[in-house]
DNA sequence: GCGAATTCTGGCAAAAAGTGGTAGAAAGTG
DNA sequence: CACTTTCTACCACTTTTTGCCAGAATTCGC
C-alpha cells in the first residue's frame, strides 16, 4: 500500500550527510511506523547508485542471499562485493544520513545527489550518473511496460 | 538479522597488531550481545585473504568439517593446511588484535591493511591482492545479482 | 500574503576510536 | 637456577567521529 516515491534533489555537505527529503522520512508502514526510524542498510546498488533498504526490506533480502554457497567462486565474489559495500546508518535528529566515504567513492557521489523513492528502497545517485543511466534505455520506457504486463489479464487500477 | 558489513582501511603496527574498526567491533547479534567479545579464530582464508571468525560461526564450520571422511586424501590435506593455520585470537582493551607471524606471510599483510565484513564473518587482506582479486572479476557483480534474483515474480501491494 | 511550523544547514563540543609506548609476566637459554 | 629476551596486557595521549544545538531557509495553511 505505501512506499517510497518520487524524485528529489539534495546536497551532501563536507562531511558526506545529507539530509533525507521529508516527504520519504515520513512515510509509514501499515502499523504506522516511520519505515525509516532507526536502523537503515545502505549498500552499493545496481547500475552505479546506492540503496537504502528500510529494516523488513533488508532482512527479506538476507533471506534470499543466505542460500548461497560460498564453496561457490562466483558466489564467494558476490557476497565480498555485497555485504563489504554495505553499511548500517541511522538519520540523526535531523533527519540526516551519513554516507560511509568509500560508498560516496563507489557511487561517485559530488555534492549534488540525486534521491529517488523505488517503492520498497531509496536510491542515491549521481545526477549525472543517473541522467546517462536515463539515456541508455531512452525510449523504451513504454516497450518495457508492454513486455512487463504482457499476458497479464488484470487492468491497471 | 545484522552482520558484519562495510569496508575499512587500517595499519598494522610493528608488533603485527591492527585496529579492529569499530563499526566491526561493535555488531552485536540477536542477544544483544557483541559478537566479537572474546575469543575468536583467525585462519588461512581463501583467494589469499585472512579470515576472522566469531565463536559461533567457527564452531558451525568445525560441525560440517567433522563430517567429511579423514580417509580421503584431499580432505586429509584440506584439514591439516585449514586447522594448522587457525589461532585463538581475542581483541585487547583498545580492540587490536595480534596477528600471528605465520599467517602475516600466508596472506603476505605489510603495514597498510583492508578489512572487510562479509556478514558473518571478517576477512582481512593485503590492499593490493584485494585490487587485484576484484579486478579478476570485473564486471560480473551485475550478473551474478541478476542471476541471483532470477525468477523474483513479486508484485508490489 | 502573512504567520507558523517544518525542514535544512553549518558548526561545535563531548565522546569514542586510534596509536605509541612501557612495565610486568612468561618463556627461552646458558 | 639465574639471567636474558620475547611476549602480552594495559595506560595515557592524540585524533577523529558523531550526536546535538541554533540559526537560516523554505514550505504550508489560513
Amino acid at each position: 500500500m505505501f512506499g517510497f516515491y518520487g524524485l528529489y534533489h539534495t546536497t551532501m555537505d563536507d562531511k558526506g550527510r545529507f539530509a533525507l527529503p521529508a516527504k520519504l522520512r515520513n512515510v509509514v508502514g501499515k502499523d504506522k511506523k516511520p519505515l525509516l526510524e532507526a536502523d537503515l542498510v545502505l549498500t552499493k546498488g545496481l547500475e552505479g547508485c546506492l540503496t537504502l533498504y528500510p529494516p523488513e526490506e533488508w532482512a527479506d533480502i538476507q533471506d534470499r542471499l543466505s542460500s548461497l554457497t560460498f564453496t561457490r567462486k562466483d558466489f564467494r565474489f558476490f557476497g565480498r562485493r555485497f555485504y563489504s559495500s554495505a553499511g548500517l546508518v541511522s538519520p540523526d535528529r535531523n533527519g540526516r544520513i551519513l554516507i560511509p566515504s568509500h560508498l560516496v567513492k563507489e557511487a561517485a557521489l559530488t555534492k549534488d545527489l540525486m534521491v529517488i523513492g523505488v517503492n520498497r528502497w531509496i536510491e542515491i545517485w549521481n545526477p549525472e550518473r543517473y541522467q546517462y543511466y536515463l539515456e541508455q534505455f531512452s525510449g523504451s520506457y513504454e516497450d518495457v511496460a508492454e513486455r512487463l504486463f504482457a499476458g497479464d489479464e488484470r487492468q491497471p487500477e
